[in-house]
DNA sequence: CATAGGGCTGCATAGCTATTCAAATTTGCC
DNA sequence: GGCAAATTTGAATAGCTATGCAGCCCTATG
């Protein structure tokens, strides 16, 4: 019973021998040339639209050499489910698909974590004009996989690389974490902590670091760091860091985590510990996460402006001047002010 | 300054010379077509590693006929923000590709909102073989639109549509809902409420809703729906219905929101109104979305399978037997139990 | 040794569009 | 009215691959 199934498709002769023109001329009207007429135009679009006809994209992007295609690879943690990824990534991955849009790119998207799996040639292989490779996750043999990829791919742009060089877009994290410093010291707060992390290998954590505590001691405040063990969960980091805190009997009435998800457990620790937030400790996070609304008390965190940041990314593939500016581009943040601080 | 931009791209043919056979025995041996010797194929593969050559996809696809593309269409609010997207979206959205990947598929994304913008037949241009629409959002314009692509598109399947008869996947309601009710009263409650809502445009609901109230009463528990006001946004409406539960002076001492967003807001009521979660009311919410860990306390939830959720999805739109079972199919689903109950 | 048959490979082509170049038509002007 | 210029259209082709068909070579069999 593989009666019907014959796709035959409409082509542009068809349309042009309804239209009573050429096939050079249908494609020239649909493709909105200024040459044709309008009288033309009007008849090839009536002959289309009385036929059904699309314009077939393979034939289009085979003669025309290029897809108006950009491939987006989220990096993910292996063995994960699709919940597992960072809510973050996704967001982001909204705001490169929205930008896209503005510039009429299509969006091709595929999540990679096996590391044996991992595949990055869309452009050579003529599927796409370039890529955006964005992730949180510390995937190293994954990362270095598409840095090497992008030795060679010209049009690509990183977001949340470990890898300390890669990024060419990145939220601003100097004046978040400013931001933060300004607004804990504003509330009140004398002796600061920042949870976080201060290795090569999160260079958006250790900036965050420096700047908040650069910006805390500038405004008469201390301000000092607690690490996160390398490894393990972010919510577990976070309490452990604070618990950290709370032991070494030095005062502390302000903590900035560099993440939201940090966050999580350090509002988890000082609860365990008796301390009320915000009237104990003011809590400060980063990323501004949907979690980050149904904690109790809603978290204050930085919010990088995601729409901005895919405008960003898909500007240094898609747009002219890549090469005209190499440095990284910052993603104006917000300052979130809930119930914690 | 526009010089070396040569794109002389290498070919199926340059690869056959530099191997020695002909483009035919180069496009078969790397397709892995089983009448080429090992020699030969060997042979070819080492040429085309020494070339750095890659099948151009736009010409395969053409020849081909078909591009093992999925077009994935996430529908969202109009003039939202990438953050605004429900991230249940978004993780629904990662179950797809991750299942697409498991069948070898490429996954093209696109979201939409803007009435005047939508778009959806990449089958008909043949970027795709199929479609799936998914979204949380009542956008009635764009679901319309996308129910009328679906008359002359075939492969299509949707979820989350508010149009009731549209959904070829949505999680097991029923299940969930019993679930919910099973858990509860297994937790001592006796006097139930269930905040949702039984429109027909909210077919999801009133199935979690129907579901809840008779398993419920089957196991001797009094369940009554307390109904949310249309329009307006979830955590609100969780908000005045749970005011309303609380007002009427019949007595309450179990929950369960139809979804996670209500159910933030009928914790907050509670909250608001003295009421300890879980020891004067336990609370059930549905879906499983992240920050339902982070309420305080942690929300006990409904979490369906969403990497299961993309398999059924990818299966309905490129798997072989759609016509045979047209009937919708059910996402398992688990229950979460956390202190909210 | 002759022949059949199986295993591999090459030739030629189709798939549909965008675009170059030349041709045809119309317009403008004296 | 006639000619140059401007406008609009058409014919032909390239873009690169996958595949039907035919042919080649080698082996096995009688």
């Amino acid at each position: 019973m593989e009666e019907s199934r014959k796709p035959i498709r409409v082509t542009s002769f068809d349309v042009a021998e309804r239209a009573g023109v050429s096939q050079s001329t249908v494609s020239r009207a649909l493709s909105g040339s200024s040459v044709i007429s309008e009288a033309t135009r009007e008849k090839v679009l009536n002959a289309a639209q009385e036929l059904g006809y699309f314009v077939d994209e393979r034939a289009a992007r085979l003669r025309r050499g290029h897809t108006g295609t950009l491939a987006t690879v989220v990096i993910c943690k292996p063995g994960g489910r699709a919940r597992d990824v960072n809510p973050f990534s996704y967001a982001l991955l909204g705001g490169i698909c929205a930008a896209a849009a503005e510039r009429g790119l299509e969006v091709l998207v595929s999540l990679q974590s096996d590391t044996d799996k991992l595949f990055g040639h869309y452009v050579e292989r003529g599927q796409a004009e370039g890529m955006i490779v964005i992730g949180t996750t510390a995937n190293r043999a994954a990362w270095d996989y598409f840095r090497g990829v992008g030795q060679n791919t010209q049009p690509i742009a990183y977001w949340g690389s470990p890898l300390g060089d890669l990024d060419w877009v990145s939220s601003d994290n100097e004046a978040g974490a400013r931001l933060a410093a300004e607004h804990l010291v504003e509330r009140g707060c004398k002796h600061l902590a920042v949870v976080g992390s201060h290795t090569s290998a999160q260079r958006q954590f250790a900036e965050r670091v420096d700047a908040f505590i650069a910006r805390a001691e500038e405004l008469g405040a201390t301000a000092r760091l607690a690490s996160i063990e390398p490894g393990g969960e972010r919510r577990e980091q976070g309490r452990m860091a604070t618990e950290e805190i709370l032991a070494d009997g030095k005062p502390c009435d302000g903590i900035f985590a560099v993440c939201d998800a940090l966050a999580f457990g350090v509002m988890e620790a000082l609860q365990a510990a008796g301390k009320a937030i915000p009237q104990d400790v003011k809590l400060v996070g980063f990323d501004g996460i949907p979690a980050s609304q149904t904690t109790s008390p809603p978290l204050t965190t930085i919010e990088p402006d995601l729409d901005q940041a895919g405008r960003l990314l898909v500007e240094a593939v898609a747009g002219g001047g890549v090469a005209a500016e190499p440095s990284v581009r910052r993603v104006p943040v917000k300052l979130l002010v809930r119930s914690s601080s």
